[in-house]
DNA sequence: GTGAAAGCGCTAACAT
DNA sequence: ATGTTAGCGCTTTCAC
């Protein structure tokens, strides 16, 4: 508990012979609004400056009932899309005037549900929350106490709660397209954990794709179960061994690509010719391999940047206004596996 | 501003018909040392269990002067390092009772200034900092107003606060002992930034075994400037230029020796026949790479660990302690890249 | 064993 | 145009 200059409000005051109240109403700067002394407010202002004054923000919180702190609750920060997310969220929110409380879930629910209570109890103003999936109904007791709150990437639709996501429907579908036009009617797909909506809706986006190209889906066609690499190989090397070998393979994440890349080379097959691959997720070292990958570029930053924005609307918001459903563009990145 | 419960000592001690003292003295696990009935304290344990009843922290840290919440000031949170690291220093710290208020400075010391002044506001009881580099007076500023501090990763000698670091010259000269012992004697290297300690101290391991090998160090062997692929790959086509090519490049950064790799394939030259290439920081998709990467790995989980941990010791101690200065083993992991 | 009262640093309603 | 006062929800002395 330090402060960097040792000196409050009162001090400031005393300094100045001048009471809290006209110290507290300037530096929250409603100094003209209260008609204060243009003289006054410039000797309070520069002192301040020079002395390095700043208000106590337990103390402001306490009194006006509001931390302008928000807490920011994640599955997992050593996945770099949540990272990136993690990133732009504190970025939107200093330039707001927010600190970030960081609680990371480790993709466990039960640690979930214990960061949603310890988050309430630092009074945070308001959430921000990628559900690890399964059980909310610790989020559900958020909501009902009022919360304000934002879901991204990850949306439980029955919490009825404003979401900002990208657009996953709609970027699996647009890679199947891709894939078909390049010639391919046996598509397979390596999926994440199913229990994830967004891993979920990236599915429908592939089964509409096929109906839309008049291809039948089987369900042999799904392979994975979670986002791992090893899952993304053995996923692969079941897709391989079947009668009717795909040619093709959507990924719904970067890792389970990169395992796939690895059975693929194992069974010194090429890609794309033997086996063309799309993924989800960009990443540095996409690029970089050869062939380099094709991917569905999620707009993380957007994300981000959106899911704070519209925390903060809510917050001056007067009263509680309806969930929005908000949904961002994927972007489709064609390069050498495909 | 929420509470879950929407209760407080006040309500509950109204409602049991105590006072707030008694009920505060009780739920701070002190009813024993101040002798409060086993009747009465069981009475308020199990109401406020019931009622959900937690002490506001905003409050509590007003009138203690601890908000039981550390600062975590990081470069780059997009970076997988920095991004290992805050999940390991949030779980402790959450074990330990803390909250974390992440600032991510982006590599800015202007941002990283910013944030060091907003977190002093907030009152945190200690802070956790990986700094950017170069100019470092605002974390002068927050050691003079005695705020508890460690530095991890990147360290500010001369601010003389407790670090917890990696072994970076040790790694470095592992790495390069190892490339020596598969009968390499031009041996170029791919720095980072080098404003950056731990970079610096990784050349300097670096240079150390060279001399150790009986090898002149050949300041054409210095490549890169940054961690970034673009800096590995300029640098890398650099080195294959040089009249006295080397067969073995260490990078000190994974991006960097991506970087490398696409230079080396575009050559159609062989790894590691052609050049063996050793780097730090393993990734998922290090060992997934073929031929796979050699790395060196620092252990980052520790790192986070062991930095939180030193921070509530100094938290804990009634009056400041020398600094100390920790270095973690890293682990030299030889795969086909060496 | 428990309660009353003061005070942490701020804001806001109510003086003047 | 500025000061006085009460109170946010806790902890802690001092009282009984």
């Amino acid at each position: 508990m330090v402060t960097l200059s040792g000196m409050n409000f009162k001090s400031l005051a005393a300094h100045l012979n001048l009471s809290v109240s006209t110290v507290s109403r300037v530096l929250a700067g409603r100094g003209d609004e209260v008609r204060i002394a243009k003289e006054t407010q410039k000797r309070i202002l520069s002192a301040a400056a020079e002395m390095g004054v700043q208000p106590n923000e337990l103390a402001r919180g306490l009194r006006i009932k509001k931390t302008h702190a928000i807490g920011l609750l994640i599955p997992d920060i050593s996945n770099p899309f949540f990272a990136a997310l993690a990133r732009s969220v504190e970025q939107e929110a200093r330039k707001a005037g927010y600190a970030v409380l960081l609680a990371d879930a480790r993709e466990l629910v039960s640690v979930e549900a214990e960061c949603a209570r310890l988050l309430a109890n630092r009074h945070i103003d308001g959430l921000i929350v990628a559900p690890v999936g399964g059980d909310s109904s610790h989020l559900e007791a958020l909501k009902i106490a009022q919360m304000p709150m934002v879901q991204v990437d990850r949306v439980i639709e029955s919490l009825d709660v404003t979401s900002v996501a990208a657009s996953n429907f709609r970027g699996a579908q647009d890679a199947v397209r891709h894939l078909v036009k390049r010639g391919h009617r046996t598509i397979a797909c390596l999926q994440g954990t199913p229990s994830n909506s967004a891993n979920a809706e990236r599915v429908l986006g592939y089964k509409a794709a096929l109906l839309d190209a008049g291809i039948k889906f089987r369900k042999e066609w799904l392979a994975g179960g979670d986002y791992s690499a090893d899952s993304g190989r053995s996923g692969t090397a079941r897709l391989l061994a079947l009668s009717s070998r795909p040619t093709a393979i959507l990924a719904m994440g970067n890792l389970l690509a990169l395992g796939a890349l690895n059975t693929v080379r194992s069974r010194k097959l090429l890609i794309p010719d033997d086996l063309a691959v799309v993924t989800f997720d960009d990443a540095p070292w996409a690029s970089l391999l050869s062939p380099a990958l094709s991917v569905v570029v999620q707009p993380v930053e957007e994300l981000g940047q959106r899911a704070a924005r519209e925390l903060f609307v809510i917050l001056a918001a007067r009263k509680s206004s309806r969930a929005k459903k908000i949904t961002l563009q994927t972007r489709l990145v064609v390069r050498g596996s495909s």
